[in-house]
DNA sequence: TGTTATAATGATAATGAAAATCAAAATCAC
DNA sequence: GTGATTTTGATTTTCATTATCATTATAACA
């Protein structure tokens, strides 16, 4: 398998938690790992209930907010309201550049900012955690 | 009145749309103008209630709406699904920096990274628009 | 200053996302 | 296998925001 890691790390986080194992949990963290798009609660429900059709939707709340917890996901909130989940795990740290015409959008890091940000919270007397970042405007295909 | 400025881009901004004035769209913008906070439309709601009574939960959603797209506001949505409004006006761009421990914010500006934003933008190709940046960590109070 | 067309209001219902509830089913240590 | 405990899926609840709609207010104009 590829997700070998992936795997472990959930089910390493679920025994440490003492959580149990299921076939629900492992068909969620399966189609989220096998999908390497910004997918919303919903779009992961129907992908996952093809595979499994007795899956519930509050199933793959619980389960998307375990993946959280141990590192697997991060939500994105977005301006419009909505969240979607990306992939954590050997994925970099990253921040967004989304088109505001199309929605499209590109992961992208630069390590100068980065750097800057840091500085900047320690410079008010912030223990800097994590950050987030969204830089909106027009991609190249809309402006034309 | 020390708010002349603003209520003018109001009251433009409500004739170029055809809109009329009302005693209760003052009545949420006086409030809102009066204290330099972030707050929620609950918030909001709450105190320009105390001045008018009749007024009602709905005006308020109306009227936030209004003074975003006339610029007098920004809305905020935070990690925890709350929106909140900040001045625009007067107000020039700022980030955020949020402690994770007692949710208090300090508004930041770092232009360099500004700078090198605009440029990570249109290294892809985008033409920004604006961007929206947070910064979490714990503050120097929360961390002794 | 009326008249009148149009917009705004406020009470309430509708919506939609996320969380809570709970009986039945699944898991797993023994 | 047994039994304590957790998970599940259907459903309800919650809560923020929007939509609806009859009534009221606004403002251009006679």
């Amino acid at each position: 398998m590829t997700n070998d890691n992936e795997e472990k790390i959930f089910e390493d986080y679920l025994e440490t938690q003492g959580l149990k194992h299921s076939r629900q949990r492992k068909g969620v963290l399966d189609v989220f790992l096998s999908i390497d798009k910004h997918l919303s609660v919903d779009e992961l429900y129907r992908i996952a209930k093809k595979k499994n059709p007795s899956l519930g939707y509050a199933t793959v709340y619980r389960t998307i907010k375990l993946l959280c917890e141990c590192g697997l996901c991060r939500e994105l909130r977005f301006e419009d309201g909505t969240s979607r989940y990306e992939h954590l795990y050997g994925h970099r740290h990253h921040d967004h550049l989304i088109c505001t015409k199309c929605g499209r959008f590109v992961e992208v890091v630069d390590p100068e900012i980065e750097r800057l940000q840091e500085r900047m919270a320690k410079l008010h007397g912030f223990y800097p955690e994590r950050h987030r970042m969204e830089l909106y405007g027009i991609c190249k295909r809309c402006k034309k």
